[in-house]
Order: C-alpha cells, then structure tokens, then sequence
DNA sequence: TGCCGGATCCTG
DNA sequence: AGGATCCGGCAA
C-alpha cells in the first residue's frame, strides 16, 4: 500500500515530465474515515521565473514561497476569492514550479463535481492549509502510482486562462487524458 | 494604504 | 456576458 505513493523522487524532476505522468495517477484524500480516490485526467506544468503564467514569474514572495520549495509538496491558493487550485511542486529545491490538478474522476461521482480545478478542490475540501503539504507522506492527503488504460492517450493544449501571458500562453502545457 | 485583476465557476 | 468575493502585488 504505502509503496505506491509517489515519492519526492517522482516530482523532482522535468516538470512536464511529471506533469504527464500524474495522468492516470490518483489523488487521494482521507477525511476521518473516509477515503477519497480521484483518477488525475487533467494537469497544466507551471516552469519557472522565465514563465510568464506562473505565479514565480513575480519572483519569490511570501506565496511563491512554496513553489521555490521541496518537490512532492502542495501548493494550494486561492483564486477568484472563492476557489482554491491544488498543485504539486515539482523539480529541486529552490528552482520554482509546479503541476497544476485542474481535473479528476472519482468512482460513483458525477464528472461535473470534479472537472474543474476549483470544483474538485470543494469536493475534496483541499483549502490553503493544505498550502506546503508533504504529500509524500501518506497522510491526509498523497498521490498514487497509476496509468492510462488501453486507448488512452495524452493530449496537449494550451492552458487555459493565461491570456496575459505574453508568448508564454502559447505553451502546450497542457496535458489531458484523450480516448 | 489603495487599487486592480486573477491558473474559476455558476447563472441568466 | 457578468457577478461573486478576497488576497497578492505594485504604485503612490
């Protein structure tokens, strides 16, 4: 069981690497006794300062702070003034990036509860104070080894939301699960 | 200190 | 198409 949680050695590395091999994987979220398994089908890679969609690309600030962090921890922060985005720091210490979960599917769920980032940060009740959280651990709140099935394949857009990106918001950094 | 806009979502 | 709603970043 605690073999297939994602290690810090899988988010310490190439972000969009990372980014395509959360596709598949699970999110998984434990509240009391219950335990949440959301199948990843939808990321976007944020890479760096040079980025202009990234939140880094500000430089470090009190919070960026977490992005420019170990691998393997959450970056959670609010958005809109109502909904939170749950990411994953990527690559090493000191060098800011993250993956970006913008959509899951759990088992006996309806899709539209959870395709979207801030929809599935409600469902899962994922707040800022999941903000540095080792999810490495196993505790509350991990990741877990998984694949895309037979057919599936991935597919990569621009994200979305990043107009005011410069060059940058044409980057295919966006990755989604296709059939 | 004040203002502006956002890695969103829902309604009309 | 627009509103909800609040915090971070920057200008003043």
């Amino acid at each position: 069981m605690a073999a297939r949680i994602l290690s810090e050695r899988f988010y310490e590395r190439d972000t969009l690497t990372a980014a395509k091999e959360l596709l598949g994987c699970f999110l998984v979220r434990k509240i009391g006794r219950k335990t949440w398994r959301a199948r990843i089908t939808e990321v976007e890679a944020y890479v760096g300062e040079d980025d202009l969609a990234c939140h880094a690309s500000k430089g470090r600030t009190k919070r960026t702070e977490t992005m420019y962090g170990e691998p393997g921890h959450a970056y959670v922060y609010l958005i809109y003034g109502m909904y939170h985005c749950l990411n994953i720091v990527t690559e090493k210490g000191g060098f800011p990036a993250a993956v970006l979960v913008r959509a899951v599917e759990v088992e006996d769920v309806p899709k539209k509860e959870t395709d979207g980032p801030g929809k599935l940060c409600r469902f899962l009740e994922i707040d800022r104070t999941f903000d540095a959280w080792d999810v490495t651990r196993g505790e509350k709140l991990w990741v877990e080894r998984g694949r895309l099935g037979k057919g599936e394949e991935i597919e990569a857009t621009k994200r979305i939301g990043v107009e005011y990106a410069g060059h940058c918001k044409e980057y295919l950094w966006r990755f989604e699960i296709a059939k």
